[in-house]
DNA sequence: TTGAAAGCGATACCAG
DNA sequence: CTGGTATCGCTTTCAA
């Protein structure tokens, strides 16, 4: 069928190693027979399997990706991102959605682990130790969560927090809803404990609700909790849940942000297109997956990775506003 | 590093070839030599390499998808379906962004060929003769696009459109635009045919505008042509186009469906989000990605495929609305 | 039922 | 600079 580099060989009349040698580093071999092997590589249409080749060299230039929900606009970005930077070194890209079930994601990179260099774990799912074993085995770089002993890429949700408390404590607002994803989320978590510290700085009330999916209707499925609760502003997991909210609000005639400010997290393009336009946490997604390619390549490479941390910016819209008289 | 078959093999005190069994045909092994191959197999956490595995069968259990634009949410709907009923079949996803750029595409299915038993090409940018160069060399099934002889999975754009403008006719409108999308998108080519003989069907007038990138600036950077028009409704080539016609008419106080109704195509999560809610043709995402990948096994079990057509349903939300007096 | 050996497509090493 | 040969990990004859 393919051409191989048997066939090659044959047609240029030389042996296999000449070929791969033409291909590979031309400049070690003559220049009629490399252009002998080239003319023949172009007639035939052969290019090199590249399965085949990582058998021998040991490198498949793939990295997989693994994530939670390609569903969430977050990780498209991301993955973009991720793409981008792997194609400039001559990677290509594994892709695995896990539907937000953790159970798949071990046996997933197992079943991938030959086949790529390494792995982009995206917001795993699984617990610190199941992926743990994985440690020294292969190399992984996790984007969106911290654990050791892997190499890292996260946003600064902490200051991502403190910018948005800052804001709404600047508009008048002193008791604030959280909205939790997922427990098993990293992010989750993080974005709370910065948040948790934010509000204690800015000595600041918060209503803890959640968890929930991290989906629209996960956000429209608390909004009346959220709604019911002494908050005046709520910070949502991110932005698809507070998009949720802000459904639920409009449907019920809940003033956004006369009743209620809403915040988001991520900056999802949707963020910008509602009305109103949703204040919300930026994270640097095309940055996370650059650095993440980045970083894979590095440990790759036997060079020592270090945890990166990248930065966060609040974007201030039309969904949070200032208290007004009558709520307070 | 990773087990290989040998290690396996010798921590049983079998052949390679019993293991291979072993694993792959467990009744054609004495239980107790099955027994302790799945041990040692378990014990050193063995997992076959499938790229080995590949170059002996021909058979790599991956499929390759090449998209132009992660970042419209139409494809990772239809990505997700895809994986989903991949996986269900025990094949992953090698995925590639082109980043709608055309150039790419043919190298990039060149060099991915060898590690794939086949590609879902979604909306494909390249020329119809490129692409057919690949015919009876790699399986190939194409998704929104009709290219013959591949096999292809398209939407009912023409039933589509007879909705939407069914729809417009009977809240009044006569005078339509249609914002048009990327020139090199079939999709945007069989809305067109669709929709030229919808209005030809109804007697209505037709104004086209564009072409424009498939994104929200690109229907922001005609939302202004559109409105200097006589058009009293606009179909846009997808969501986004029409999501950005949607927020600079906001911006110059131009009312949505007073003045002007909009009409999207897609049906993605957005659409039912902003507000005015974006009246949009759905399209049967999940169930075009369900059927590619069973096209392509088609395909690879060398069974014929036949063409599909998946159908579309034309949702109306706040965005469309009855002319009103004054305009006509 | 099992093992030995060939071979998939490519690269690496070593002679020449 | 070139060719022969071993090898990567696995599956598949073919004999025993």
């Amino acid at each position: 069928m393919a051409a191989t580099i048997k066939d090659v060989a044959r047609l240029a009349g030389v042996s296999q190693s000449s070929v791969c040698r033409a291909l590979a580093r031309p400049d070690q071999v003559r220049p009629d027979t490399r252009e002998r092997v080239e003319r023949a590589a172009r007639d035939l249409g052969y290019y090199p399997n590249r399965a085949a080749r990582g058998l021998i060299t040991g490198r498949t230039a793939n990295i997989g990706v693994v994530l939670p929900d390609l569903a969430n606009p977050f990780f498209p970005s991301v993955v973009k991102a991720i793409q981008t930077q792997a194609r400039r070194f001559d990677y290509a890209v594994f892709l695995s959605d896990t539907d937000e079930d953790p159970a798949i994601e071990v046996p997933l990179i197992r079943a991938l682990a030959k086949q790529v260099d390494g792995f982009l774990l995206c917001s795993p799912r699984s617990g610190e130790e199941e992926l743990r074993a994985f440690a020294g085995q292969i190399p992984i770089v996790v984007l969106n969560r911290r654990i050791t002993p892997f190499p890292s890429v996260t946003a600064d949700s902490a200051d991502g927090m403190r910018q948005a408390i800052g804001h709404l404590h600047a508009l008048g607002h002193r008791r604030v809803a959280y909205v939790a994803g997922p427990r098993a989320s990293w992010s989750n978590r993080d974005r709370l404990r910065g948040l948790r510290s934010a509000t204690g700085a800015y000595d600041m009330e918060l209503i803890e609700a959640g968890n929930v999916a991290p989906t629209v209707d996960g956000g429209a499925a608390v909004a009346d909790t959220v709604a019911a609760s002494p908050a005046t502003a709520v910070i949502a997991y991110n932005d698809l849940v507070a998009l949720g909210l802000l459904n639920r609000f409009r449907a019920r005639g809940i003033a956004v942000p006369g009743r209620i400010s809403v915040v988001g997290f991520d900056d999802i393009l949707l963020a910008g297109l509602v009305s109103p336009a949703l204040t919300t946490v930026a994270i640097a997604k095309e940055q996370i997956g650059r650095t993440g390619v980045e970083l894979l390549l590095d440990l790759l490479a036997d060079r020592d990775p270090v945890n990166r941390r990248t930065p966060t910016q609040l974007i201030v819209r039309d969904s949070t506003g200032p208290l007004t008289d009558q709520i307070r």
